[in-house]
DNA sequence: CGAGCTTTTGAACGCAGTCAACAATTGTGG
DNA sequence: CCACAATTGTTGACTGCGTTCAAAAGCTCG
């Protein structure tokens, strides 16, 4: 249950073929980028607000997020990312990092410089769009996110997450029957969730007393889907995902 | 106090030049936009959720919102646009909408063809970069909202919110000494932030008692920004202006 | 096997939501 | 220009969801 097998820039172009045929000239062009390798342990930086980054990196296995500290000292995640996402792709047109990018679970990433990509973003205007269209759906998520947080109850709020992430797991062939690996603390599903720890906590033991979820260690199971979905008042328009990653 | 002496093209090619210097060809190809004009009143939709556009809309005056409303009935506003803004430039590269654009009051808008647009896109890379680039910051809004609405309490929400409207505003020159218009009702206020109308009320009520804000009608005056600025633990970064305009 | 993290529990407090009524403002037609 | 209707803003009282603090119990890993 993990990407490792895959290669980093065909995980690129298998990623962009969800959304249309690429050319077998336009797939070359993304393999041959030149992609510097690295594993970031759990809870370090892979870049911080202020940053003004010369490269961009892709997420090859395990799980980031995307965060800012309010002044007194409160966290929020505003982004998770799985297997295949580009943490901080809008880092290619926006100078200055707003927030900082850190690993949550030990993390495999791939580094490309900003100016590669954008070589080939002038050279294929298609690709090019595919990438603005991957910041787009994350805009996306962050609208929902932000109907989900000012406008649920935690226990809705979490539903909701789960099911957000059970989508985007499958879609990359991490859930097996309802079952997939989520490497995360409950401080930081507070963290995501605006919420506090203890009451994360209350709201997940909810959960699991109503059957929505099943937990070992890391590991969740949604037992059905359906039930979830509603608790959640989950529609997965807004994530832009293929029809038959929908269903 | 209102951009309808602007051309609609003329608004672009100055947004856009905020960024970098547009050559005459560039800023020709933009002014050479097809935009069809229209007047949208207060409340109506302009795009609605499930749509699939075939045009984006160019804010020439007024207010317009992105929303999205639960299940249950509450309503979360996402995003706020000012005029110079296009408030679905992601519905060039997403099939379908994932929320609703409604006038918050009585809007000026222009239409263009998404086809326009992408062959403005493909010849001039830089401007697909600029246009992307819009859509980045969008984003960077949409984080900060974020940790706005889950980790800021009421009082700091709503001097943050108009902090950022303040910035935005005087960007496009609707400042003036600390005094701008905002037709917007407490009840849209409340959907911003994520809050009930009568909380959103007290707020407001706080904060004009703390000499943070003062306000006749529909329109705001902030005596101190500084004090406004440590109130909304307010940073300008995430706007992206430019260096000037941050000021 | 102990250190340190993570999860769980209990109890008190407080921010914010809800309901309901009233005041003020805005807009409209006569 | 006034009278009336409709929308918007304001107030009070009650309720409840969620926070905070503190401590205990379970895990994980060296």
């Amino acid at each position: 249950m993990t990407n490792g097998t895959d290669s980093p820039g065909g995980l690129m172009v298998r990623k962009l073929e969800s959304i249309f045929t690429l050319t077998d000239e336009e797939q070359q062009a993304l393999r041959d980028l030149r992609i510097e390798l690295a594993n970031v342990e759990p809870d370090r930086d892979i870049v911080s607000l202020g940053d003004r980054p010369s490269q961009t990196c892709l997420l090859l296995d395990g799980f980031t997020c995307v965060y800012k500290g309010s002044t007194d000292g409160k966290r929020q995640i505003m982004a998770l990312q799985v297997p295949g996402d580009i943490p901080d792709l809008h880092s290619l047109h926006l100078e200055v990092m707003d927030s900082s990018i850190a690993a949550i679970s030990p993390c495999k990433v791939g580094f490309i410089q900003h100016s590669d990509l954008r070589r080939v973003c002038e050279r294929y205007p298609r690709i090019a769009a595919a990438f603005w269209r991957e910041t787009l759906v994350d805009a996306s998520i962050f609208r929902e996110w932000l109907l989900n947080i000012g406008r649920r109850k935690t226990y809705s709020r979490m539903a909701h997450l789960l099911c957000e992430l059970l989508f985007r797991l499958r879609a990359v062939g991490l859930v097996e029957s309802g079952t997939f690996d989520l490497p995360i603390t409950q401080v930081e599903l507070a963290d995501l969730l605006g919420t506090s720890p203890v009451h994360a906590n209350r709201v997940i033991q909810a959960l699991r007393a109503d059957g929505l979820i099943r937990t070992q260690g890391k590991t969740v199971t949604v037992p059905d889907l359906a039930k979830l979905v509603e608790a959640g008042d989950f529609d997965p328009l807004y994530l832009h995902l293929k029809e038959n990653e929908t269903a």
